[in-house]
DNA sequence: CGCGTCTATCTGAATTCAAGATAGGAATTG
DNA sequence: CAATTCCTATCTTGAATTCAGATAGACGCG
């Protein structure tokens, strides 16, 4: 058994067929079917049905298929560990969600090209679990998501462990005096865990109803509450000059919706590059730098 | 790149000589020569530096082996894969301190095998540490351990969780009768897990200095502590009926040191046979059945 | 310098692999 | 029911690769 026939395995599994298989692998269906004819006898058992419309899976072949996929990624992983010579260079694809990056991704990012010039980094903005889905398929090296998670094949790093607090307009001292039918829930997203976790917490308060404001940026969200349209939540590293200034007023939080984690998830059997590892680095050295909390 | 480059490679590396690789692999220098050659041009790398003794790995071809044993292992799991058709069968090696399987053992086997006749298990006592270097080096699928267990390639179950009891003669009151001069630390093993707590439970009741007797089986330590001649640590779980029936009497303990987990480790890339899995189900059955408290 | 040990290279034979041609089986269709 | 179509299996031939052996060259050691 070896590599390049787990390949033509793998392709007649994925398209069901060999003729579509010898078409993906730029040979013709002859030599296909000699592979997999070889493959079998070699493991003494039969991989495929074969049908007249194509080749299915048989139990045997269905238990290879993932340690197919296995082998190449461990292929894979070994080019790219001889072609990484220990300085961050090229591509690395990460994912962040909404709300991370608007707080922290700019300050990361800046610190990081600043260590690493040669790296091409690319930041992909989605939510938390579209980001471990992808993280999962491997089409992202690892994502900023909010925790906690539990995933036999991922394994996360706590970067950001941050106390939340409420924010509104300067002039409200109590969070009891938040006018239901005026003031608005201020968030970045519908649904995201700040949303989620701002409405629990006001909820707590005795506070209902209150309305959504859906707004893209966080300076947007700030002015907007500074002028006293609403409320948001977020986490008191952030807001320290513009309570000073004044612009705004903080109020603390307790119980479980008090504070939030931000991991970095990465499959545990991924490749670590040394773009990823000084990207980690980078970002937990901004981490505790920037979260004074 | 592909798996039998590697195999060549990794008998290079290993041998740190193309002749001696050659042996290993049945084949001529010459043709070890062409494709280390081969694979370094295909990489765009030199993987070893070529001295009159032998070779010896680059930087990069130093990079290059681990993963090498990766694609060799993952092979090998593929290969498993398919002739596991999941009925328990073949060689199950597991490991065990010597506690359990003093305690456990017996039972778990005695039901495992009547669950998965097919198997031929062998089971090799030795200390927590070696059990887990042996894990790791693969040399066992799983073993018996004391937990907890840190380590980012193993994965552990927890299948006894159990509280600790100190046994003394059926005369002894109060553990504060023991008399420090005349009774003894009776162990399975000097060292183990057993021990050790059990020093520490006796000198938090302030008594110190016992001499310490190692027995080699569970049925000769009761024996000898219900003759009074000494203390010893167990699960409460395995002494119900030697306490009913007056032999020996128990103490409970406070603190720390109260319980005992003993947790199933293997290593997380390692291939979960169906008699692996078989094995850890069995365990969990037993364990939930025999361990009442 | 001769010897032993090591890697590099060359060469012809053996093996394996690639591509095309062909056959056969089972649905589909007119 | 025959023609068609889509599929896999097999055979053949030439190309490519791999193998084993022979030989050359580099280096250290006594």
């Amino acid at each position: 058994m070896d590599a390049r026939d787990l390949k033509v395995f793998e392709a007649v599994a994925r398209h069901a067929g060999m003729n579509r298989a010898a078409l993906e692998l730029n040979t013709v269906q002859s030599n296909v079917t000699t592979r997999i004819r070889l493959l079998e006898s070699e493991l003494g058992t039969t991989l495929f049905e074969r049908h007249t419309k194509g080749m299915k899976l048989t139990p045997a072949g269905a238990r290879l298929l993932p340690h197919a996929f296995e082998v190449r990624t461990a292929l894979e992983n070994a080019r790219r560990a001889v072609m990484d010579d220990g300085t961050p260079r090229g591509p690395l694809n990460i994912g962040s969600r909404k709300s991370t990056a608007a707080l922290h991704l700019t300050g990361m990012v800046a610190s990081f090209i600043e260590a690493a010039p040669q790296v091409d980094i690319s930041v992909r903005i989605e939510t938390s679990s579209v980001l471990l889905d992808m993280v999962l398929e491997r089409k992202l090296e690892g994502a900023f998501v909010a925790g906690p998670v539990e995933h036999p094949d991922l394994v996360g790093d706590v970067i950001f462990d941050e106390e939340l607090v409420v924010l509104t307009g300067p002039d409200v001292a109590d969070l009891a005096h938040i006018d239901p039918a005026r003031a608005k829930m201020i968030v970045l997203g519908k649904g995201s865990f700040y949303h989620q976790h701002l409405e629990s917490i006001l909820t707590q308060h005795g506070i209902k109803g209150l309305r959504l404001l859906e707004l893209g940026t966080l300076e947007v969200i700030v002015g907007c509450v500074s002028a006293g349209l609403g409320v948001t939540l977020l986490p008191k590293g952030v807001i320290g000059p513009l309570q000073r200034e004044g612009k705004v007023r903080a109020h603390n939080v307790a119980g479980p919706d008090c504070r939030v984690q931000t991991l970095f998830v990465r499959r545990r059997d991924g490749f670590m590059s040394s773009a990823l590892s000084a990207f980690l680095d980078s970002s937990r050295r901004y981490a505790a730098s920037a979260t004074i909390n």
